[in-house]
DNA sequence: TTGAAAGCGCTAACAC
DNA sequence: GTGTTAGCGCTTTCAA
């Protein structure tokens, strides 16, 4: 079963060549070198012995493991982004790349001997990932070697960045609300986050776009969870003349708006529609009722990232702008034409 | 900035000596063969040039890598067990190793070739892990090397697994809830899932054992999502002599039984009490009320097998036990004594 | 057209 | 006590 591992010398041997004849033959490097009865031969002893070139020793040779590193504050730790890594995994398996990920966990001071573990590890590229969208100043060794950020971004744009398109996305998200016929419609939750920003200034958008100025614009910033979902719901659907229609900072704020409205006996959506943020796994689809959402397109996040770095790498001239990722508008039973 | 990395050659030359002692020295295999200062001017001589053994190098002389690989069904792609392989990582790290991960998003035969291409990258030892605790047969090459598996386990236990202890979790549950003074106790969600068989068996042990026989127990069997848990919410609560405390197959059941509860006006834990199963982050400390449940363990899973594997590896007997790591219970604002 | 040889950076057996 | 040497498996230059 196990089996000692063909080498490219027990090809050549079965072959009839040299050990170099396997070699380039193999990696295509024929410069009129090998005749093509021997070229069949090699071709055909690898296939017979199994042969597939070490990559420890292609490695040593060649000063490239094929191999990207990842850096991340919480991707793999928490739950939301999970995709973004497994995109980026995809990716580069299918370039024949493997992904080396270390989690820092949010812990201060953690990033640099991160970063210094993967390039020991000698990875042809890195890439810094973060579950949350915000601005990341990348270090030297970033710059210094094919790299890309990940949901984040240079604030100077000197690395290329892959990022959701936010203010698109919550613009959207207003727009089927105001499509429906709603007026009184609230941004509730978020903080001071970039990503909450960003989809304040989609729903302002929007809404200017649509005759509401400000004054008629409702924005509650309560934060990210649940239980401040559920709180921001309550300190706007008491009053009488509350809104129709809540846009919410992500789907957990959802959420809470879900259960606070179920407990102050609002139906959802014959009274009040709700939009959330991320299309969440097992939570958006699943909700009651399902979840109209805008979707966070992780997977091919990390998929563009990585693509960027492998291009960068495989001689194609470093880029550094930011991509945008369309956020798609995901429509089920939460949102109803105002009563 | 990036100047060519100190290579032992290097270091032998400042310190004066020879390559070989370089080696035997960094890697403490000094038979008496060098004298004390050799000693110090070699080590002196590395710090100064910031001298590591190149990995590659080494790994291809040692026929080792330093590297595990994981192979998962869902673990990087779904919000659940991140921690898993989060554990796995640091506790590998801890011992100087990476961890390269490849999820197999339940896609059938992607098995083969994802443990392949770890085989092909000469990982020392092998775990799989899966997203929710089942059975998993282990395929030849995880019998032919250092491995382990990491919620999961081999029914015929040829294989060291490593899994949470549902049973006592449900168990301490529900005597949470008899303590509480509850005697009409329900267990709601799931489905014939290996999990929900299990903490289906700690429910009926402990309510057996409070002398409330099998008449006396209530299982509704609807699935594990949000809108499942709605469901079992729902057929089981409208009655009137309903149940007064519900375990519920996890956390995500649980927040559909908040929902049906506070579209029912029915107050939690007032009027009922409710814990859950896993301590979902982002989930159940921030519903509302604040979930009482039961943890599952992920991180420490994954340190645990990685812990086995490398154990294994560096020189220990293979072991094949199965491991079972408690699941603490966490209580918070859900539950109550009974009215 | 083909094959020999050097070398990537390291470790360990073996001579000195 | 110390240094030399032979590989680990591969690619690529260079000589035949």
């Amino acid at each position: 079963m196990t089996a000692r591992k063909a080498t490219a010398l027990d090809v050549a041997k079965v072959a009839g060549v040299s050990r170099s004849a396997v070699s380039m033959v193999l990696n295509g490097n024929i410069k009129g070198n090998v005749s093509r009865e021997a070229q069949e031969r090699i071709r055909a002893a690898a296939r017979e012995l199994n042969y597939l070139p070490n990559p420890v020793a292609v490695s040593l040779r060649n000063q490239r493991t094929a191999t990207l590193g990842i850096v991340t504050d919480e991707i793999v730790t928490s739950p939301f982004a999970g995709r973004l890594v497994s995109g980026a995994t995809n990716a580069a398996l299918a370039r024949g790349y493997m992904i080396l990920v270390v989690d820092t966990e949010h812990i201060p001071g953690r990033d640099e001997p991160a970063i210094d573990a993967l390039q020991h590890r000698r990875v042809d590229g890195l890439i810094y990932a973060t579950g949350s969208l915000k601005p990341y100043s990348p270090t030297d060794p970033f710059r210094a070697q094919p790299a890309a950020l990940a949901n984040c971004f240079d604030p100077q744009d000197r690395l290329a960045a892959v990022v959701p398109d936010e203010v698109t996305g919550s613009r959207r998200a207003t727009e089927l609300l105001l499509q429906l016929g709603h007026r009184q419609i609230a941004l509730l939750g978020g903080d001071d986050e970039h990503a909450a920003l960003l989809r304040e200034q989609g729903y302002r958008a929007a809404m200017e776009n649509a005759g509401l100025s400000s004054r008629d614009q409702q924005v509650v910033v309560t934060g990210w969870d649940i239980d401040q979902g559920y709180q921001a719901a309550e300190s706007v659907l008491q009053e009488p003349d509350r809104p129709t229609a809540v846009l919410a900072a992500n789907d957990r704020v959802a959420t809470g708006i879900l259960l606070y409205a179920a407990s102050a006996g609002i139906r959802v959506p014959e009274q009040l529609s709700v939009v959330g943020y991320d299309d969440q796994q097992n939570v958006a689809a699943n909700l009651v009722p399902a979840l109209t959402t805008v979707a966070l397109p992780h997977a091919e996040i990390g998929a563009i990232a990585v693509n960027r770095v492998l291009d960068e790498l495989e001689g194609g001239e470093r880029r550094t702008e930011r991509v945008l990722v369309p956020c798609p508008l995901i429509t089920r039973q939460s949102t109803a034409p105002a009563a």
